[in-house]
DNA sequence: GGTATAAAGTGGGAAAAAGTGGGATTATCT
DNA sequence: AGATAATCCCACTTTTTCCCACTTTATACC
């Protein structure tokens, strides 16, 4: 399970550390160090432009979501759609291990399209790890703000 | 196993050097080191206009496939299409292997169709790697962005 | 609460690998 | 024959990888 929001920061050569907590959750819950990391969905905003950071996810249930993107369990997308994921989410995925410092090198073309220059966020999202730089999260955070459901009575069901 | 998506550049001889990832790809998951390469499937814009790009396939799979679309495999096309299919992918193939400083040749009529004059991009779409013109790429993933499902059920499923 | 100790995180150098550019020779096409 | 393209070779630049040392933060203990 990975949880908590880290900052942390990615040095010139695009390395950075998983933060230790979330390198925990990782070993933990999913008995394996290694990982992919690819674009995360994007989010847009309401004047039409995006922002996209990273995603980071196990090993092996990475495996299973490029099996099943690949599949026939992509019911309800349009080929349009579906080409769009695929070139957008899956294409660029790249294996990671973090070396025995708990590093690991983004590579350059992730770093671009994530726009990480130095001051980035790690966010545990329980089944995967999310890497924003610290502009773009907090213009991600903004949205979510005005897009938090105040008057939802689902929000009372959860108890939140 | 193509993975990951790599900014390069062709030179003015029609040269480009195979990722070391990708290149490590085919010879692990194909066991060869030979590869096809020809146009990829084009990309229609909404505005009418396409792009298209080259697609790098292993040497095996290739001669696969060519064999499946002279054959009755085809069912579903119109003849119109399959000679489409034919002209457009099947005839334009070539045969290429890197030289032992992971380099290769791109030949004179696919550099012109899929307009690489300097600076490319190799895309690891798992069984296929597709190369295309920096600016044919750019036009494509902006598309890519507006097709986006961003509310679809199906990739909250999928866990993306 | 504060200090000692350990763990985590950061920066940089050196070696290795990957990627790039260009010349000279040979082949191919018209 | 001349032009264009392919092949081979080498040298150089950039990027990646590996290693070590240092700083900062967290943890434990008194």
């Amino acid at each position: 399970m990975f949880r908590g929001i880290y900052d942390a920061i990615i040095d010139t050569k695009g390395r950075t550390s998983l933060p230790a907590r979330l390198r925990d959750g990782l070993v933990r819950t999913f008995g394996d160090e290694r990982f992919f990391i690819t674009n995360s969905k994007p989010v847009f905003l309401p004047d039409g432009s995006h922002s996209s950071g990273l995603a980071l996810y196990p090993y092996n249930d990475w495996l299973e979501i490029e099996r099943q993107v690949t599949s026939s369990a992509t019911e309800g997308l349009t080929s349009a759609e579906l080409d769009a994921v695929q070139r957008w989410i899956l294409a660029p995925a790249v294996e990671c291990t973090a070396d025995k410092l708990g590093r690991f090198l983004v590579p350059p073309h992730l770093r671009k399209t994530a726009d990480l220059e130095r001051d980035i966020v790690f966010i545990g999202l329980f089944t995967k790890t999310e890497i924003w730089s610290q502009a773009q999260w907090s213009k991600v955070r903004l949205q979510d703000v005005q897009n938090f459901p105040v008057n939802s009575s689902t929000l009372t069901k959860l108890r939140l």
